[in-house]
DNA sequence: GGCAAGATTACC
DNA sequence: GTAATCTTGCCT
């Protein structure tokens, strides 16, 4: 049904695979069943030279050692209550990485509302990184899993259904010239691309 | 709009 | 030890 995507997808700068994931799908697999959404919106961390990323001027620790490792391993963290799942990018070494934002359900939508709650609106289900990671059912046990490797990884999608639009990045207000950085990328007019607060 | 939840990490 | 963070949901 669904095919993880090549592995050497993964091997490009941030700059590119952040707007390269829009339209592809992320799937996760479960006994409960399966889940499959669209991407339509994500963000690029630059590692050492952006001062809104975890591996900052090269910052190694327990969390962002992923991030050094090869394109393609599953990075993911906890902000507060809830877990946020990122995309290693190219090269291997540099810890660059793509933050996953928002998609649009696909497959197993009914699974979805159960993890999140039947009587939400269903752009409310996956419109955020945290409520999306809920809705696959992604936890931090994936951390340093490979998106090109079942159960969680990306599949090759239809593309994006409307403009390509870029913006500065969401949440991240104390971090200097970074936070003008056009680097966050959505889908036009799409409901499922996360609001600012 | 305010604020708490509560993992990880930096800095005092 | 204290504060900040790539967020969300509930309260007023």
């Amino acid at each position: 049904m669904y095919q993880p995507i090549d592995p050497e997808f993964f091997r490009q700068p941030v700059l590119e695979l952040a707007p390269s994931l829009l339209g592809q799908y992320i799937v996760h697999e479960t006994p409960e069943g399966l889940a499959a959404a669209r991407i339509v919106e994500t963000e690029a961390y630059h590692g050492p030279e952006d001062r809104a990323a975890h591996s900052y001027n090269n910052r190694r620790t327990k969390r962002t050692e992923i991030m050094f490792g090869n394109p393609g391993l599953v990075y993911t963290y906890q902000m507060h209550t809830h877990t946020l799942m990122n995309v290693v990018a190219g090269p291997e070494g540099t810890p660059h990485a793509v933050l996953i934002r928002g998609a649009e359900p696909v497959d197993g939508l009914a699974l979805m509302q159960q993890r999140r709650g039947e009587h939400l609106r269903i752009p409310d289900l996956t419109n955020g990184p945290g409520k999306l990671s809920k809705a696959l059912g992604v936890t931090m046990k994936y951390y340093g899993n490979r998106w090109y490797e079942e159960p969680l990884f990306i599949a090759p999608g239809p593309g994006l259904g409307g403009e390509l639009m870029t913006g500065p990045r969401v949440g991240i207000g104390n971090t200097g010239e970074a936070v003008h950085y056009p680097w966050r990328f959505y889908e036009a007019g799409n409901p499922f691309v996360s609001k600012y607060r």
